[in-house]
DNA sequence: GATTAACCCTACTAATTCAGTAGACTATAT
DNA sequence: ATATAGTCTACTGAATTAGTAGGGTTAATC
């Protein structure tokens, strides 16, 4: 249940380009100095993120990266997806069309339920949460408590 | 976000053994039959389950595995923990205690907090299911909603 | 129009983790 | 005694991950 460097290093980064990004275009190698990431492999993690739409990228000197859309519309939940897959605790879970699905070969899998709810948490809760959120202070700063 | 085959082959034949241990201890065979996975690997995880003291053995003819303590009172996320070590999305979260805080390095780490959310909202969930709830039908089965 | 600062993209490699096997040992019911 | 079943460690092959290398393209500026 650990998240991969990429996804991990995906939510720092465009963490700091949401707080860096108000004075135009941020270079890469801004982000990648300040977060002490390698700024080759934060190229393609910033490749994948360009491709799913969350950055926009200007090229050419005094280029880099803006976010493609306000940081309020962005959740962490994307990002995570962008990098990372889609968000599912087993496979039979994440090609959720192709009716690849192991649990109805072997006998009525009991253990589906589970991983359906984890999944459903996992997802609304960082769908839940957005850049802006985690850069400027949240709605509801109380959420954390109860466990 | 992927469980590894090490887990999810763990609460498949966790679930196996809570419906069959009913008449006395069951033979690993029988659950690595009729989940249809490797005799030998399933005899890692039960290792492991035995050492984390959620299964007893009995050697011997005759012999099996039995659950350690009530269905009921076992839940999926110590299942879980035992064969994936702690729930955590990120390394930081996962030694708690050793102050390796890779957070504390960079820069004053915003993404921290999401983590710790998600921590506590798997964690929270997986730890409010049982067995019993999966196999013998939920105390309320109306947990899932609102997402 | 040359230079240079930036992004673009694919392919490769080293390291690690994962999934599974092998095989030798121990306990106990019959 | 023998067969059945768990115990345990070490090994291996495959897959994934993390990171590098290196050759593009675009556009601002001098
Ligand atoms: S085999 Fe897919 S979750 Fe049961
Ligand atoms: S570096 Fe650990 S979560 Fe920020």
């Amino acid at each position: 249940m650990r998240l991969s460097a990429k996804g991990e290093y995906g939510v720092r980064a465009m963490i700091s380009l949401t707080l860096e990004e108000s004075g135009g275009p941020v270079p890469l190698r801004n982000i990648a100095e300040k977060e002490g990431i390698s700024e080759q492999f934060l190229e393609q993690i910033f490749l994948e993120l360009r491709r799913a739409e969350l950055i926009k990228s200007v090229r050419g000197p005094r280029g880099g990266y803006l976010l493609a859309r306000n940081s309020a519309e962005i959740s962490i939940g994307e990002i995570v997806e962008a990098l990372e897959g889609p968000i599912a605790p087993v496979d039979c879970l994440a090609q959720e069309g192709s009716g690849r699905n192991r649990c109805e070969h072997v006998r009525k899998c009991l253990s589906i339920d589970v991983w359906i709810k984890l999944r459903d948490a996992v997802k609304g809760l960082l769908d839940g949460i957005s850049l802006a959120d985690l850069c400027f202070g949240e709605k509801a700063e109380k959420t954390t408590a109860m466990v």
